[in-house]
DNA sequence: GGGCGAAGTGTTTCAATCACACTAACTGCA
DNA sequence: TGCAGTTAGTGTGATTGAAACACTTCGCCC
């Protein structure tokens, strides 16, 4: 197909003006020091130099909307092969400041942060990882905060029921990273042996028999996520739940 | 803004292919007999005469996408004033067999059986409430399988951890209809009066001390659901869950 | 070798869920 | 009018899961 033009008739409304389709990725990432969230500085108009949810125009008729989403993804930021997942579709006509209207879907990534230090694309000038907290507070370009809130929002209730979390940690982790990571989404602590005694009884964790290095107390064991003994119980009716 | 046409520019992507923005609704209603959808017959190519979900494009600059869901909703079955949550974005380019690429962002809508007597509207021949399970087994127009079978599973998911089932039951209902309800989400019978006592304790049902007519049998008490009493105890940090 | 910081580990209490069966009310028909 | 049929309506005890709670172990650093 590539850049051959299809037939561009509209039976329907051509009374209408021209709609364009983007793909907006809202990319969380996770470190010892917390959730972050990706945001690029837009390097054109309209909105340059302001921050931004990276994203872009669908190449229509060449790919589907999640394509278009892993490529902008790769585009823009470098991240590769991340969970995606849709998050919803803002289509107000006054969301885009451009002449047509332009609906945007937007995707929640998730990666493991260590496999991607950020780079800027040729839309972005920069790409940079911000804390979820302080990215609440920074003025994005279009309707990104509406998208960003509700990517968080969504993140933070599907944690509880889907083991989405162990996207963002790096394959081999401490107990104490995932803790954490759900204090951050529940919004309050939680009880140490609970928790480390819920999680273990899943029997979806493996031991690796390795410990942390590099830190200056007493190193953790380090666990595996085994996605397959998940998919195994979850056949078998049993539901992940923090 | 109306008729009137935009500037056509296309900065970034002039040399992709027209797109095309649809909402599609899956609507569903109640009745003592189940769970049911509302599906149309097309009335006009591509796919005439086969059976779809209601429908059509974006007046694009005009409306948002859930204003578009509404006119659409009204248009082709004259309901009004249903809620309406986004279900979620299909773009696939062999989605729609039209030149254009055709994007569609899918609605479901919960309305009260009992005030929407369906009609067709210009688009559609007819419109008809079709048996949930029964629905599944028709072929659908375009990638309206999927649709539905992506929106039946959000319905019964969702109904579990938000009140929504109230949504298309009738303002006032007996406690029996509530169960089938949930009984059909689940997907399993539950327990007479652990439900009804779950239920009734979460304080949100209100005995409206009428009893239902016309039944061959003793005649049930008919309850309301009370909003505001649920969006108080909500708001002190409740969560409704079945 | 002593202090610091985080890892790791069980038991008891309380609350929620589940399993379970009979009587009451109304209708329709003999 | 009473009997059969159908659904409404009601409570308790057993089991399970959740929550509260504090000390010892390990390794590093000075």
């Amino acid at each position: 197909m590539g850049l051959t033009q299809k037939k561009q008739t509209r039976p329907h409304h051509y009374e209408y003006p021209m709609v364009s389709v983007t793909v907006d990725c809202v990319i969380f990432g996770w470190d010892s020091d917390g959730l972050h969230v990706l945001l690029i500085k837009r390097g054109e108009a309209p909105h340059k130099g302001q921050s931004a949810l990276p994203g872009g125009f669908l190449r229509s008729g060449n790919e589907n909307l999640e394509q278009a989403a892993h490529r902008e993804l790769y585009e823009e930021t470098g991240v590769r092969g991340a969970h995606l997942e849709q998050l919803g579709t803002y289509g107000d006509p006054e969301r885009d400041p451009r002449e047509e209207h332009v609906v945007t879907v937007a995707y929640i990534a998730l990666v493991k942060r260590i496999d991607h230090k950020p780079r800027g694309g040729t839309d972005a000038s920069e790409a940079d990882w911000i804390p979820i907290e302080k990215s609440r507070r920074i003025e994005l370009a279009f309707d990104h905060n509406t998208i960003l809130a509700d990517a968080i929002k969504r993140l933070y209730g599907k944690l509880r029921y889907d083991p989405l979390g162990f996207k963002l940690l790096p394959n081999k982790f401490p107990l104490r990273d995932v803790q954490r990571l759900y204090e951050t989404a529940l919004g309050h602590e939680v009880d140490k042996r609970n928790f480390r005694k819920k999680l273990l009884e899943m029997g979806v964790l493996e031991d690796t028999e390795e410990i942390e290095a590099d830190v200056r107390h007493r190193a953790a064991r380090l666990y595996r996520f085994n996605w397959s003994a998940y998919r195994r119980r979850q056949a078998e009716g049993w539901e992940f739940e923090i």
